[in-house]
DNA sequence: CCTTCCGTTAGGCTC
DNA sequence: GAGCCTAGCGGAAGG
């Protein structure tokens, strides 16, 4: 981790520092005044003014205005899917020194084919860093977590819903996410997704629900739990019989942090 | 403009700058070790690793990793848009060393409410400026350089189109953009919109038609030419008998440009 | 005022 | 590989 700073250097020393910084894939953080024209899916055009320019390792530019909290303008680096990495080798940088004096930054990319070009006046601040960060980034609310939460508070499933047994072993079919009743007697399967519910999941509760009917002599209710049901799956699961109960994280968020608060609240007296 | 830096500031330094950096509105530029919680619309942890957070003047802040074009982390700042500006008075911010010696950054909101704390472990580059921009942004491409692109390859419209007047005079009912003949020898009236064309774009078209058609004696056409046409405008045009013909303003510059290079290369010899 | 929908959308997942 | 759809969507225009 280190950070080099250089304040109001000339456009020629700027322009220097920046190809060695590009050459090492450091991060660059620019403050100058500037302006930028953009060529691609659109085209724009953004007049002198004082800037914020972040250019990343991966390629990523950003023009960032005093306000405002987009870009106003930008252009994607390298992919960090998997699925584009292949067909994208990110931006292409050219620096270089104008007839009139200023540090031109091209940035230029292929798929979609875009360019941007930055002239600065003047720089205040020029920044290089690497920075080191493999901090895992994560959505609170698991899918434990939305069990969890179930099990809390099972009117999120419906009104009369009484879980049984969570995770119960249905043979080859795998587990059950929470296994109950519901007001009228009947069992009712549950699966949980944290995410939009395709046709896996469909598939994977009718299973459940078909495994289960062979063992026991009772109504069997399938139902999935998640924030969506995804639209192709909508046919499969209207087609099984089975039922969909929109369940946002957030909701699950809320319940788990109300437990939480309950709980302290109880053990404080 | 100015821009103050600081390297390597303690964090209670860094805490004393930030508070007057923010009580001043300006804009900060942090480079440093942190993690990161936020809660509202969802929740997320990042946990620790090198980052640069800028907070903007407006109460914008952006938490960015090395590598990706979007933030990991962010908070929208004052709106710009005039809609929302009443009930959204920013962020609110909170600056504080914690008892583990960190530097907590919380930003909080309220519609959605939300909050957002960056705890900095350290703190390697701290920059305070002060921007002056009032540059202009602008989109390319004008309604009157689509017009121009018409005018110069008219098949951008259809096949055979041929136009006769631009901006002909309709009398009380205004001007027509592009006025022309088909390739059957059908008028042609074409209304252009740089942007999706919505409702008042098609009344307008109507408009012309129907001053026209009273006033000659031949099958007379009414085309919108737009890069969209508006969900709710479809109905109307299609009741109206008009028509509608997808023109890109990407389309309409690269005419543009390709008229420029012509000209340049004519008059270059 | 609320709702709808557009974006230089980006980015992911299904088909 | 292409199309479809979501997003902590944000932001703007329509009703």
């Amino acid at each position: 981790m280190s950070v080099s700073t250089y304040a109001k250097p000339s456009v020629a020393d700027a322009a220097l520092l920046l190809k060695n910084a590009l050459s090492n894939h450091q991060l660059v953080v620019i403050i100058g005044n500037c302006w930028v024209e953009y060529e691609g899916r659109a085209s724009s055009t953004l007049e002198p003014g004082d800037r914020l320019v972040v250019i990343k390792a991966d390629g990523s530019v950003l023009v960032h205005r005093p306000t405002g909290y987009e870009p106003v303008n930008w252009m994607p680096g390298r992919y960090n899917s998997s699925s584009k990495s292949q067909k994208q080798a990110g931006c292409v940088f050219q620096v270089k020194i104008t007839d009139g004096g200023e540090l031109e930054v091209r940035a230029a990319r292929l798929q979609p084919s875009e360019v941007l070009n930055i002239y600065f006046t003047k720089v205040f601040l020029l920044t290089v860093s690497s920075l080191i960060d493999d901090g895992a980034f994560s959505l609170y609310v698991t899918e434990y977590d939305m069990k969890r939460a179930i099990l809390t508070k099972p009117h999120l499933i419906e009104e009369g819903f009484r879980p049984l047994t969570a995770e119960k072993d249905i043979g080859k079919s795998g587990f059950i996410d929470v296994f109950g009743e519901d007001a009228r007697g009947a069992f009712l399967i549950v699966e949980i997704k944290r995410v939009p519910a395709g046709k896996d999941a469909v598939l994977q509760l009718d299973r459940y629900v078909t495994a289960l009917r062979g063992r026991v002599n009772r109504p069997i209710r399938g139902m999935i739990a998640a924030p969506t049901l995804r639209k192709e799956a909508q046919p499969l699961l209207a087609g099984s019989k089975l039922e969909f109960r929109c369940l946002s994280l957030k909701k699950c968020y809320e319940v788990l942090k109300w437990e939480r608060t309950k709980k302290l609240s109880d053990f404080l007296g």
